[in-house]
Parts: structure tokens; C-alpha cells; sequence
DNA sequence: GCAAATTTGTCCGTATGTATC
DNA sequence: AGATACATACGGACAAATTTG
């Protein structure tokens, strides 16, 4: 029966949120250097084992960043985590094993057709030629050379969306298409007749755009999700036929 | 110069992934038991000290879940992280502080406003009737039961895209209005008079599901969203003047 | 209700790998 | 290359929580 206070909360959990209080209180940014594990565990008056879990706990989140050898700083709270744990309940997902990368596409679509007026009318020039180029390069690269060619659906993806000003949008948007191409190569079936289609619909969203029609903008969006709708429904349909 | 490999990879981030690949191969589903510490120490030749860091990662993603004193399960796979992550950003936000808050609300009303269509078709009148209950709630409530207010407000968007049968969505959705909730109360200046106008205009948004008019539902929706960016933007207007 | 068994939580000491100067 | 500072990893011991007999 020790005088000491029988602490409800986990230590491991007070030392997190000491180290989340410590960058706040002292407004540090991400790449801003945190004490060492020695001064953390003087300063949380915890030992090295609690101290290094809870750090670890944070290196998940993104909000810290643990580089060997050299120190711990502050992450630069990115979507990271979002996205190990979709992929991995995309992987997991019991049941219907396509069900996520159904409803994962579903999401992609909504922020691109819920933003698409302001798209269309902040969308420049530059831009625009910007996106044309990565739709020539869709066309020239076949199945042949499958890194250039994910790189730049990756990168178109990412442009249309970055003239909204919400950093918020861009990264989701990104890190929704991050599990998608992490996902999908489940997806077997895609053929280069659909391939086609999609950049063709790629290239009838950025005629879309140029020309200021917000409603053709969302046409040739339908137009481009509709092939994987097709292969993750087929997939779907196997799957349940095999059950 | 133990004959050990030199693991070019951390081994804690191979204890991870093997713990990803023993719940994928086994087919695990949330809940299910996982090896105990020393178990996991013999099966993926780690020590305990490894293994729990491994395992504190997986539970910060929500792939794992710790019961003290009980064992390890295969966790949720929420959102969690994200809010974990999403909700420090909005609290450390240098420079602006509300820039995070304001992306959040332009991605909750670009949401709702991309489901809009299959809101208004797929709500049912036993659905239509609940959201007006919540209505009647959050009316007759004022400041004074903050509680029951803001639990109501979050049941209502809960609900708007409950029918979506999307689930991915209704998680975003709700763990985007956490990090707002949050978030907000850094946000002072909200009078009774915005309250209204918020619940009037969410009564709007009832009366045009009930009609199927996609229009009206939009515009409510952007009415609804007005007095909280009015907020945000005085609110930055100060931390400017301030700077 | 008590006590034992099981499992995770915390601590310490030591040795190794890595990056910087 | 050597020295230093730091994170990584190991093994053992005890504390705390939970379940079970």
C-alpha cells in the first residue's frame, strides 16, 4: 500500500500525451527537433521502455518522426496512417473481399464530382496542358511500361484537384488512390479495351474542363470509374458465386 | 559478429508485417484472439521488447486491439488513427490555426453535397421521420444541454448518409465531424442566433429529402454550413490582425 | 471472497547498429 | 579513422489487471 497514485490511465498513454502537449505548448513544426529518449524519460518521469512505445505510437500516427542513429522530431502529419489501415482492411475485409475497393471508388468519385464547379473554373491554362501531356502519356504507355503509366494516372488525379486550395481534399484525394492501387491489382481482368476507355474518358474530363461545362466535366467523370465498377462487380459476382 | 543477419529493415517493422500476414493467412475477423507476447517473440524470433513496440504500432492504427491483463485481438479497423491524426493537425496548424477547420467543413459539406442525389432517392419515411426528431431536438435544446445538442447534431449527419449503404463514407463522415467537434471550441463567437439559423437550415434540408428536390437539398445544405465558415473566417481575420 | 494462473505493463542493465563530426 | 551521440535490440525481473478454480 504505497502512497503512490494508482494511476487509472496508462503510463504509456500519459507519456504520448505529454510528448503531443510538449510540441503544442511549444509550437514546434514537423521537422522541429524533440528531446532525446533519455530527456524524455527524466522530463515524463518514465523509463525508456514506456518512453519508446510511446513514441512509436506516435511514429504510427505520423505525428512524430524517428530517424535512426540521428534523433526524434516532429512527423509531418500525413495521411500515412489512413492509409496502412484501409489497405490492410482492404486486404482483410472478410466477406466480400472487394467491398472496400467498391466503396473506396465511390469515395474517389464523390470528391472529384462534389468539387467539380470549382475544378472547372480554377483549373488554368497551365494546367490544363499540364493534364493533357499526362493524358499522352496514358495513351503512348501500354501495359508495357506499368510504372510510368500508374505515375501519371497518380499524378493526374492529383493535379485536378490541387486548384481547390484545400490541402485537406488533395491528400485524402491522393491517399484514397494510394489504397486503391495498393488494392486493386487483386482485381484481375482489366483488359486493354478498358484501359483505353479510361484514359479516353481522362481525356474527355480535361475537354471539359477547358470548355467550362461543369455537367460534360461530370459525365466524363461516370465515363472514367465506370470500367473498375465493371471488373470489382464481376469480382464481386465470382466471389459470391463461389461461396 | 554473431552469425545474425543484418536486417536492412528494422526487425520491429518486420514483426509487424508478420503479425499483418498471420491475421490475413489465418483469415482473421475484429475481435479475434491473437498469440500471446512470448508466443509472437518465438514465432517471428524477436524479443518481447520488439515485439511489443510492433504491436503498440498495430494498436495506434486500430489493427490490433491491447487488453491489459487479458490478451490481443485483431482490432476494429476504424478511422481512428485518422481523427487521432487529423485532430493534432487542427490543435498544432501553425501560422493558421484554422486552416485545418476550414478544409474539414468544405470536405463534410462536399460529402453530403456529392451524395445528394442518392441522399434524397434512398432516405425512407421512417429514416425522414428520425432526422426530424433530431430537428425537434436540437430546437428545443439551446446552449444550456450542450451535450445532448452536439450528440443529436452528430446523430443527424450520421444519419443523412446512413442510407448510402456505403460504409467507408459513414465513417469518413463521422470521423470528420469528430475532429470538427474537437477542433471548434477554439472557435468563439458562436451566438444563438447562428444556432438557429444552423437548425432552421437543417430543417430545410428534411423538408427537401421529403420533396426529392435535389436542388433545395444543396442550397440548405450550403445554409447550413454559412454561419460556421462565417465563424472560421472572423476567426482568421483576428489571428491576422494579431500577427 | 481468496488465491493462483495467465497476460500485459513497467523497469533496469547491457550490447549493437547508425549517423555525425 | 576515431569519437560521440543517438536509436535499436536483447534478457531478466517485478508490478498490475483479469480470469478462473
Amino acid at each position: 500500500m504505497s502512497g503512490a497514485k494508482p494511476a487509472r490511465t496508462l503510463l504509456r498513454q500519459e507519456v504520448v500525451e505529454g510528448i503531443e502537449r510538449h510540441i503544442l505548448q511549444e509550437r514546434l513544426r514537423p521537422g522541429d527537433p524533440l528531446p532525446t529518449e533519455p530527456a524524455l524519460c527524466e522530463a515524463l518521469g518514465a523509463s525508456r521502455s514506456s518512453v519508446r512505445e510511446a513514441v512509436k505510437i506516435l511514429d504510427a500516427l505520423d505525428i512524430v518522426e524517428v530517424r535512426h542513429g540521428h534523433g526524434t522530431y516532429v512527423g509531418r502529419l500525413s495521411l500515412s496512417p489512413l492509409v496502412e489501415s484501409l489497405t490492410f482492411r482492404g486486404l482483410l475485409s472478410p466477406g466480400d473481399e472487394f467491398q472496400v475497393l467498391a466503396d473506396l471508388v465511390d469515395v474517389r468519385e464523390l470528391v472529384e464530382r462534389g468539387m467539380a464547379d470549382r475544378i472547372v473554373t480554377r483549373l488554368g491554362p497551365g494546367q490544363l496542358d499540364a493534364l493533357e501531356r499526362l493524358v499522352a502519356t496514358l495513351r503512348e504507355q501500354g501495359a508495357g511500361q506499368e510504372r510510368g503509366f500508374v505515375e501519371a494516372d497518380r499524378a493526374f488525379h492529383a493535379l485536378l484537384v490541387a486548384p481547390l486550395g484545400n490541402e485537406l481534399v488533395e491528400q485524402l484525394s491522393t491517399a484514397f488512390w494510394d489504397v486503391s492501387a495498393i488494392v486493386a491489382p487483386h482485381l484481375d481482368g482489366f483488359t486493354h479495351a478498358d484501359e483505353a476507355e479510361t484514359v479516353a474518358a481522362k481525356q474527355s474530363i480535361v475537354d471539359a474542363a477547358r470548355a467550362g461545362d461543369v455537367p460534360a466535366f461530370m459525365k466524363s467523370l461516370g465515363e472514367h470509374y465506370a470500367p473498375v465498377r465493371r471488373r470489382i462487380s464481376e469480382a464481386r459476382a465470382r466471389n459470391a458465386a463461389r461461396a
